[in-house]
DNA sequence: TCTGGGGTCCTAGGACCC
DNA sequence: TCTGGGGTCCTAGGACCC
């Protein structure tokens, strides 16, 4: 087995290059796409960035910039994104069937396996750039190393730096080069490390990805543990992560939305985690799973330092695992009944349903004995109460158990199974 | 006044089991 | 009342990613 040879292809600032894509004027015009309630920056051209704008900058915040270099801002258009981002994974399918679609603007590709088609991997990489920009219109950057970590790095660099010109391919560095290329760039740059690790390093002294293939790994797990040991290795060439080709089942989905503006009602609450479950719903029906549990969370507004503050959220574990709306709705609105308090202002509520797929070892079964395994106090009470208060056996007192009872159950899954939800009051 | 949404993994600690 | 080792499961919180 030949050492691998990792690629990250990765569209540039992705939302803005789909926009131009279908408005060629707006090439070179300096633009960001703003969040939902075009909150803040989501993504900006190369132009904005250069001014300084930060990824998530809020945009009342960057509008007067933007006035003054006439920054263009578009509200995101995801289903827009979603195809072209297909479109991409297609193209790069061409090229090796080994392939992970890491996130919406980028995949990796194992290519030492199909380089005796090609010149050399840089020009493998060329010919991916050149055929994505031909077919879809879309810029993109090709980073190649030994590993996945690495193969991050050579894109930072081939995106960073214009003499690469989209394409970088760490191994074609003599030693001296690579020590001087990782010298260059900030440790927190590196995938993996964040705002506190980064700041962590730099009091030890680490403070360029250079300086972290220096010390030890096995130190560094002690320090900060088994994440930035790996971490370590991969920098250092040895491959740690594995392609996920095939991607594995979701544990949660989340349907979450801040406000445009702030409430403060049950009811406006309720039908905001209606919506959501509803949504929630919907995502797991796509990908027939079922639910075990789902979580309901509500917030006041972070931000707002000076105004009281309130963020509660309640797991709900079911009794039988669902994929029906009504059910989950139901459960939900007595969940919200639970953690809601008046008199605050709320800026944001979501759902998360917890899947099954993903917990074998979940155990629906209402006459687990709830003191035999580790079920907290108040969850236990709070299920009680809701129990007695609906008279109805929605909640489940325990979720653990072994994973033969769940499959007897799950096989025992019918469509008139879940029947008596249905009668349940909905409480909106 | 105005600050996104959707995910994953790891660790520590409590509660329980034999 | 105190004593042990080995283990599972769950939750909460922290950190990271795009």
């Amino acid at each position: 087995m030949s050492q691998p040879l990792f690629a990250l292809v990765d569209v540039n600032n992705f939302y803005v290059s789909c926009e131009r894509v279908f408005a060629p004027k707006l090439e070179k015009v300096p633009m960001v796409v703003l969040s939902n309630n075009d909150g803040c920056a989501v993504a900006r051209s190369a132009e904005v960035k250069a001014l300084g704008v930060k990824m998530g900058a809020p945009w009342f915040q960057i509008k007067d910039l933007a006035k003054i270099h006439g920054i263009q801002a578009y509200s995101s258009n995801y289903t827009l994104y979603a195809d072209m981002s297909q479109r991409v994974v297609d193209i790069l399918k061409q090229f090796t069937s080994q392939l992970e679609v890491y996130s919406i603007d980028e995949s990796f590709l194992r290519i030492d396996t199909v380089l005796q088609h090609h010149a050399s991997p840089t020009a493998l990489g060329l010919g991916i750039k050149e055929r994505i920009k031909d077919w879809t219109g879309l810029p993109v950057c090709v980073g190649m190393g030994s590993s996945k970590t690495l193969a991050k790095f050579a894109n930072h660099l081939a995106k960073k730096y214009s003499q690469w010109q989209g394409v970088c391919d760490l191994n074609t560095l003599s030693k001296s080069e690579l020590h001087q290329w990782m010298s260059e760039v900030e440790v927190g740059e590196v995938w993996g490390i964040g705002h506190k690790l980064a700041k962590r390093l730099q009091v030890m002294g680490v403070k360029t990805v250079w300086d972290l293939v220096q010390v030890s790994p096995q130190a560094m797990r002690l320090h900060f543990g088994v994440v930035m040991e790996r971490l370590c290795y991969e920098l250092r060439g040895v491959s740690c992560l594995e392609l996920e080709e095939v991607a594995p089942p979701k544990q949660q989905i989340i349907a979450s939305r801040s406000f445009g503006k702030l409430v403060t009602s049950f009811e406006d609450l309720s039908e905001s985690i209606a919506t959501h479950t509803s949504r929630a719903a919907e995502k797991l029906r796509l990908q027939n799973s079922v639910a075990g549990a789902i979580t309901i969370f509500i917030q006041t507004n972070r931000f707002m330092s000076r105004e009281p503050q309130y963020a509660q959220s309640i797991v709900l574990p079911l009794v039988t695992p669902t994929d029906d709306t009504l059910v989950l709705i139901t459960a939900a609105m007595k969940g919200l009944e639970k953690i809601f308090k008046g008199g605050f202002r709320y800026k944001k509520a979501g759902v998360v349903l917890n899947l099954i797929a993903d917990k074998p070892n979940l155990q629906p079964s209402l006459f687990d004995d709830p003191k035999s395994r580790g079920q907290s106090a108040h969850l236990m009470k709070a299920i009680d109460e809701i129990n007695t208060k609906f008279g109805q056996s929605i909640l489940k007192p325990a979720a653990t158990g072994t994973k033969k009872s769940w499959e007897m159950r799950s096989g025992n899954r019918s469509p008139n199974s879940t029947t008596h939800w249905n009668q349940l009051p909905i409480a909106y």
